[in-house]
DNA sequence: CTGCTGGGTCTCAATGCGAGACCCTCGTAT
DNA sequence: ATACGAGGGTCTCGCATTGAGACCCAGCAG
């Protein structure tokens, strides 16, 4: 059995899993944001399969998120490199990172703490509302049909109930 | 083989990657925020199968972010709901949602918006500093060592110059 | 001419995913 | 008395994916 296609759900979360493709890609993203370029660096500082690896990057690099650059001629050396589109995906580990610091980590405390330059102080991320900048909750926050919504299904008395909050 | 197992890895990213688990999982915590609580309900509506389904539930209530709760007898019917640490991750599903609006939504735009009841407005989730309440971005944020991190490996010079910056 | 570095591909076994069928317990309509 | 439907699952089984490790290739250094 193929795995389910999430690609063309209307949910943005559904598309976003659907190019994760799996556990490692957003710890390959985590090995870019930390600076990594080359193929044996990641591979050794993540201990994964070579295959994978390969399979992940050419993933990344096909949906948009990894530019493959030839930083050298004579033997061609490729490396890998975060395009806009996959540095902006820094919020969303940011925020996975919070959630596993504030719910997994031991009594010692996060592993990695991180340091924002803007204001020179450690902070964690917070998700905020882009209008108030109050933060974001489950409690205060509602889905609503939004424009790109297939017409079709939003007709359906449960997709109705759904968004109807 | 055995999927690796991340879940003792001085990650918070790695240990939330696994103990999603699988694309479904997410999706699963998305109908409960929805306010989707029966089986039957979150079945039809992903269209997953059923003992995939049984198995996230599974995962997710021994793991502590949804409750299996009686809410009737005879016959005994059972829910599942959120906990407090289930309902927290709610901030990783926006950034998501957020991330894959801007990036994989079609021309008409995304099919999901937040209205966020606390200022009436609809908005989109932001990552923001904790401290300085500003955006938190590739750029201006860098991996410090935290108290957590094994002291053994802190050692080793790859670890070292990966965390210099 | 041997071996090292960098960036991969190939082979193959073992999981795990997912469809669909089946199961169990009540309550209710026939 | 019996069939049927709702609710909440488990069982079986085939195929796709995962991942370890071996192998490949190009250039350069000893």
């Amino acid at each position: 059995m193929r795995r389910t296609s999430f690609a063309n759900w209307p949910c943005s979360i559904a598309r976003t899993m659907d190019l994760l493709g799996d556990w490692w890609t957003p710890l390959v993203l985590r090995e870019a944001f930390y600076g990594i370029k080359r193929f044996d660096v990641f591979q050794e500082e993540l201990g994964i399969a070579r295959n994978t690896l390969a399979d992940r990057l050419r993933r990344l690099v096909d949906e948009g998120l990894m530019e493959k650059r030839a930083y050298q001629q004579e033997p061609v050396r490729y490396d890998y490199v975060l395009t806009d589109m996959g540095r902006d995906f820094f919020g969303v580990l940011a925020a996975m990172n919070r959630w596993g610091d504030r719910w997994l980590a031991e009594e010692a405390g996060p592993p990695v703490v991180f340091h924002h330059d803007r204001c020179g102080q450690e902070g964690h991320a917070e998700v905020v509302c882009s209008e108030c900048k109050e933060p974001m909750t489950a409690e205060n926050t509602r889905p609503r049909l939004g424009p790109g919504y297939p017409p079709r299904l939003a007709e359906r008395p449960d997709i109705k109930a759904r968004f109807a909050g």
